[in-house]
RNA sequence: GUCCCCGUAGCUCAGUUGGAUAGAGCACGAGAUUCCUAAUCUCGGGGUCGCAGGUUCAAAUCCUGCCGGGGACACCA
């Protein structure tokens, strides 16, 4: 059973609409969760304008064409059934046929003791039904630190995997390590160069290697634990093998270390080369080839850029996929001129033993720049016949601004702001927030001042302050005397000033707002909400500070100033709750003081 | 040339999966501290939701076309 005030109402209504229904006084209703949306589909939404009451409802509107009668006249049909509704101070019909409903306040006072006794489950519900979703990040090729870019993606994978564990999923955290292509050899030639260097050769990085100074310390490791003689007296196939296993696992080990600086962690890693070894590539392609899906074909030339013709293009017969038979624009290839297969068709195996794994739904969270990218896996994903969802999460490029100008990127560093380099700066929390107060598809502006900024503008901070002085109230209160214990005794009906009830309200709608963000897979909704909540809470601090006789700490000399302390303090009490659990989900700690 | 994303206040951005008079922060103007952290709050001005059509009770939101910005169009991963 939800505790969320919306949804239990939502359920009521629907009810009601289904007794009306019956009666035949009105058309049936349709459900808005329901896959196939139809008009008759009502809402039961907050409104925007809080004259407009605390819960509106569209039904009347919705259902006005079936019924063939104005919506007013309908919702005058609705209105009693909804007057007569447990809780529900008054029902009334609004502009073109909105049926608003008003609480009693009692409603929403209630909603305080039932946030102290469910603490940090506030807001948690079962709807996701034990769903088992993987969700893929961060995956960044095993050639050096992360970067930025790297950066975004995994904060907001991250913050997405608690959102939905928090809505009752059954979340798998999956990086897929990509250690078999061509990199892979660049990197192992890379890291070779480095130690011929370190030998004591003199001798230029090629052109194409990776020139990050972050190989130096792996090349030197790696001449002591092998031996340079031994390394350089190496036939050159084995030499190469081994420089590429210990090159990425030291990578690995980098990008590891900064996963953890950032707070993200993955139950596995799926390593390319090993579903190579085992011949998973051979196998899922052979599947799609028994379905029909894989001919030997000849594609047309690249398109390129304007007056860009690929010089160095030539006709050749391959092994294609028919992604176009699943809508993408073009069938793609799964081998290469030397017979050797793909990253794609290593990708195919890949989303295959996902499938296998039998996930009831696939999320992937990729750099905008693998958005050309999604069709033809989306389209082999379909090929596999998988009843699974598959569902593409692109984030958008991060651009760092150091006193109001982009941030160059450093050559030595291997050409990409690294991760650590920031962090180093802002820390774990402040950066996360930073992600995550934009959508994931549209770019953001990394600016570094306003990250650490202590003011209004700086919406961590905001937020953080909130919490604080939240904490603060209860160092106080402790010294007073005053105990949590009390505060569930509390008299929550005190609760009435209208700063108060606004607050209440706010904290009310954090289960909506949690089980939007994650069906909508959308976690910056939760930053966005955070932010309104501790506008509130501070407007109410002020409130205080106007009014004496509104401080959540009062003198405490008689009963009455006693017990409104109390009731305050359960308040208090549940925006903590709620203030630290929704920073929680975006992997942010909330903090007890500023200083 | 094709595909994807974006276009909302002077600036940075939200916008409840189609709802009522479109919101917040910054900046600008005016105010509030003997008192729980003023690192905050209160009030005010500020808009053709890129443009033009369409869909319907209702469009910033959905569809089509254009304009502008970004990204992608490998036998690289």
């Amino acid at each position: 059973m939800s505790h969320d005030l919306f949804e239990i109402y939502r359920r009521r209504v629907q009810a009601a609409l289904k007794t009306l229904s019956a009666k035949g006084e009105i058309p049936k209703p349709s459900n808005p969760a329901a896959a196939s949306r139809r008009p008759s589909a009502f809402a039961l939404e907050p409104p925007r304008d809080s004259r407009h009451g605390d819960m509106a409802l569209n039904a009347a509107m919705a259902l006005a064409k079936e019924a063939g009668e104005n919506p007013r006249a309908l919702a005058e049909k609705i209105r009693p059934a909804l007057q007569k509704m447990e809780g529900v101070e008054k029902a009334e019909i609004a502009g073109p046929g909105f049926l608003n409903l008003t609480l009693k306040d009692e409603i929403w006072q209630s909603e305080i003791p039932k946030i102290l006794a469910l603490k940090d489950s506030y807001g948690s519900s079962a709807r996701g039904e034990g769903r088992r979703v993987l969700i893929e990040y961060v995956s960044a090729n095993p050639t050096g630190p992360l970067h930025i870019g790297h950066a975004r993606g995994a904060v907001f994978g991250d913050a997405l995997a608690l959102l939905m564990e928090k809505t009752g999923c059954a979340i798998t955290r999956e990086y897929y390590v990509n250690d078999a292509g061509a990199q892979a050899d660049t990197l192992a030639a890379s890291v070779w160069t480095r130690c011929r260097q370190s030998l004591g050769e003199t001798i230029a990085l090629k052109e194409g290697l990776y020139p990050g100074d972050y190989l130096v310390p792996v090349a030197e490791e790696i001449l002591k634990n092998h031996g340079g003689d031994r390394l350089t007296a190496m036939k050159d196939e084995p030499r190469r093998a081994l420089l590429r296993e210990e090159s990425v696992r030291a990578m690995m080990d980098l990008i590891k270390a900064d996963l953890k600086d950032l707070g993200v962690s993955h139950d596995c890693f799926i390593h390319e080369s090993a579903l190579v070894r085992r011949g998973a590539v051979k196998k899922a392609v052979g599947i799609l080839e028994k379905k029909g899906f894989v001919h030997e074909g000849t594609l047309p030339p690249p398109k390129g850029g304007k007056g860009k013709e690929s010089a160095d293009w030539t006709p050749h017969r391959h092994l294609l996929f028919l992604a176009s038979r699943f809508g993408d624009s073009s069938d793609r290839p799964l081998q290469k001129k030397d017979g050797s297969w793909t990253y794609f068709a290593s990708d195919i195996a890949y989303h295959h033993d996902k499938i296998a794994r039998g996930f009831d739904e696939v999320v992937n969270v990729w750099g905008a720049d693998h958005a050309g990218y999604a069709p033809r896996l989306r389209a082999a994903f379909e090929a596999f016949g998988s009843g699974a969802d598959f569902h593409v999460k692109l984030c958008h490029m991060v651009r760092v601004l150091k006193d109001g100008s982009p941030v160059k990127m450093s050559k030595r560093a291997g050409g990409f702001i690294a991760l650590r380099d920031v962090l180093k700066e802002t820390g774990r929390d402040a950066f996360r927030f930073q992600m995550l107060t934009r959508k994931n598809d549209a770019p953001l502006d990394f600016d570094m001042k306003k990250v650490l900024e202590q003011a209004n503008e700086n919406p961590i901070f905001y937020v953080q302050y909130a919490h604080a002085r939240i904490c603060s109230v209860f160092r106080r209160a402790e010294e007073a005397g005053l105990t949590e214990e009390e505060e569930r005794e509390a008299d929550f009906a005190l609760l009435a000033h209208q700063s108060e009830t606004s607050l209440i309200k706010m904290l009310a709608r954090f289960p909506r707002q949690v089980a939007l963000a994650s069906s909508m897979r959308e976690p910056h909704r939760i930053a966005f909400y955070l932010h309104d909540l501790a506008a509130l809470f501070h407007a109410l601090w002020n409130v205080g500070k106007d009014a004496p006789a509104q401080r959540f700490l009062l003198e405490n000399r008689n009963d009455e100033e006693r017990a409104l302390t109390l009731a305050r303090l359960a308040l208090l009490r549940a925006s903590k709750i709620v203030l630290a659990e929704g920073l929680r989900i975006l992997g942010v700690r909330a903090v007890e003081e500023m200083r």
